[in-house]
RNA sequence: GGCCCGUUCGUCUAUCGGUUAGGACGCAAGAUUUUCAUUCUUGAAAGGGGGGUUCGAUUCCCCCACGGGCUACCA
């Protein structure tokens, strides 16, 4: 075989928010196709124009670009293989089922939906198959002039594949080896439905494969037991000679108890599994996200590569360059993984850090507002260098540093009880005269001088300190005393301290 | 029910017949610290069960169990 040009495709349906395990699977195909300097089609497959749901589409672009998977060609990005939406490709596909039905590799089926049912419950494992469709109405059992004439009088149909049985059908998998499953078990699948002119998935899929030169197929595992009958299409169609590679990705499974990961699991357990927010427009639900639940879009794609991949070392903090040189699927894991929230969180922490500090007081800048505060960038900056290596997530660092922004107005009554002693107002009364004498005001100076200070008094370290805390801060918590002090400023640190004297005596 | 895929610490995983079964998250303890965190160190924690093959199986094969997926005129 030829070495092709790598050339693969992320095909969502646009069906509602691309869940989080849709994303794995895109960001796969991203990092295959970069790797090997290939390109990723975006195609959209709505051939099921009952579900369709509008703005879907929209989500699944946005949210992609968001996490910083880009694409080539596609729905919204052009190229030269188009339309790359199935409902505007209705001509061509009929066109490939009218070939399959010369070629006898698929007939016309007259049965209704309702006669199929009552089919299944007459009969216990029914399938419409080889053993099946000769009993059936349909274009083998009918003469080609029943057949015309239902036709010309309007009659619903479908188009069925005409699986030949009793053949072992292999098909060969990238991440799990050689699958072999004999025909006879697969059903006579419908290709083409009359009703709205479009083709199911199965033939679209292999169609639009084989046009858009696709050479590897990455998807879900949910797709491996119909891959057999993929590959026999292909070979129907004659196309087994540039018929795609197959690699079937493991599922992404809920973090307790069975199954697979779902929406629901979500609102349940209290994290996003959708990128962005999600707004349904038929029942008007909303559906948390990554996004908006303060996540970098680097932790995310970081999270999800290693969530059923590994490089093979003990990395695991990698860029999307490090994730591209180094992706590959034979490390992907064959067995389904439990989405670990606490994971996803220490990632998002890795990543704060990872980030300048302008980024972090740049992204933190919507919650001071959110909060009445219009602070300056640069003091913003300062107190994101203090205070990020404490927090998961940007909107904690308002949790974790409000009172750099806004003076205490009352004190935690546990660490007052333990802090503020006797003599702490006569004491705290001194550092006021110590600091308004000190000049500059900064860390180390400030510092020295006021140690110096406590020894001459022979007055306790921890005593003074935290009493100070308690005024600067309301509580017992924060950085470095003269951080605070230097960052607040002389004057503010100076009225802090006063106040809590005034308050607490 | 039928068919397919899978099974290593609680979780994500490494190991491609010989290892004290390694790492990470989480958890516990300790250290550091004027507080709270961070950080650092240490610890507990695993190859579903039964048969084979082999000098030797987590690793190869079979059976069972369990988990997952598919079984639509959905994708």
């Amino acid at each position: 075989m030829t070495e092709r040009k790598v050339r693969v495709r992320f095909a969502p349906s646009p069906t509602g928010a691309l869940h989080i395990g849709g994303v794995r699977t895109a960001l796969y195909n991203y990092l295959f196709a970069k790797q090997h300097g290939g390109e990723l089609i975006l195609r959209i497959e709505d051939t099921d124009s009952q579900r369709f749901v509008p703005g879907a589409e929209e989500y699944i672009i946005e949210a992609l670009t968001w996490l910083g998977i880009h694409f080539d060609e596609g729905v919204g990005f052009g190229g030269n293989f188009g339309p790359y939406r199935q409902s505007e490709r209705r001509d061509i596909y009929k066109q490939y089922v009218k070939q399959l039905l010369d070629s006898g590799h698929a007939y016309i089926a007259f049965d209704t939906p309702q006669e199929l049912e009552a089919k299944r419950k007459e009969i216990p494992n029914f399938q419409y198959d080889a053993s099946t469709r000769m009993q059936m109405r349909n274009s083998l059992t009918l003469s080609a002039e029943e057949t015309q004439t239902l036709i010309d009088a309007g009659q619903q149909y479908v188009v069925r594949v005409k699986i030949e049985p009793n053949e072992d059908v292999h098909v060969h998998d990238l991440i799990r080896g050689e699958v072999v499953i004999n025909s006879s078990v697969l059903d006579d699948k419908v290709l083409y439905k009359s009703a709205d002119q479009l083709p199911t998935y199965h033939l679209a899929n292999i169609v639009d494969d084989h046009l858009m030169e696709v050479s590897h197929v990455i998807r879900g595992e949910e797709w491996l037991p119909s891959a057999p009958l993929h590959v026999l299409l292909y070979r129907y169609f004659g196309w087994a000679d540039t018929m795609p590679e197959f690699a079937h990705l493991s599922l992404l499974l809920k973090p307790e108890g069975n199954g697979k990961l779902s929406k629901r699991d979500g609102d349940r357990l209290g994290f996003p599994v959708f990128p962005l927010e999600w707004h349904d427009p038929k029942t008007g639900d909303v559906s948390s996200g990554y996004r908006e639940s303060g996540y970098l879009p680097e932790a995310v794609v970081n999270f999800l590569a290693l969530l059923g991949w590994n490089p093979g070392n003990d990395q695991e903090v990698m860029s999307m360059d490090e994730l591209i040189r180094s992706f590959n699927l034979s490390h992907c894991s064959k067995s389904g993984a439990k989405f670990d929230y606490e994971k996803a969180k220490w990632f998002n922490h890795q990543y704060i850090q990872l980030k300048d500090n302008k980024e972090i007081a740049a992204l933190f800048m919507p919650t001071l507002e959110a909060h009445g505060i219009h602070a300056d960038p640069a003091y913003v900056e300062k107190v994101v260098a203090m205070m990020k290596g404490r927090v998961s997530f940007i909107k904690d660092l308002w949790e974790a540093s409000s009172f750099f922004f806004v003076a205490p107005t009352e004190y935690d009554e546990k660490t007052r009880k333990k802090r503020w002693k006797e003599d702490s107002a006569a004491q705290l009364t001194e550092l006021i005269e110590v600091l308004r004498a000190h000049e500059p005001f900064d860390i180390e100076s400030t510092e020295n001088d006021v140690k110096a200070w406590i020894e001459s008094k022979g007055y306790h370290l921890g005593n003074i300190m935290n009493a100070t805390r308690l005024a600067l801060v309301g509580e017992g918590k924060g950085p470095h005393i003269f951080d605070i002090t230097e960052a607040l400023g002389k004057e503010e640190s100076i009225r802090r301290i006063q106040r809590a004297i005034d308050i607490l005596k």
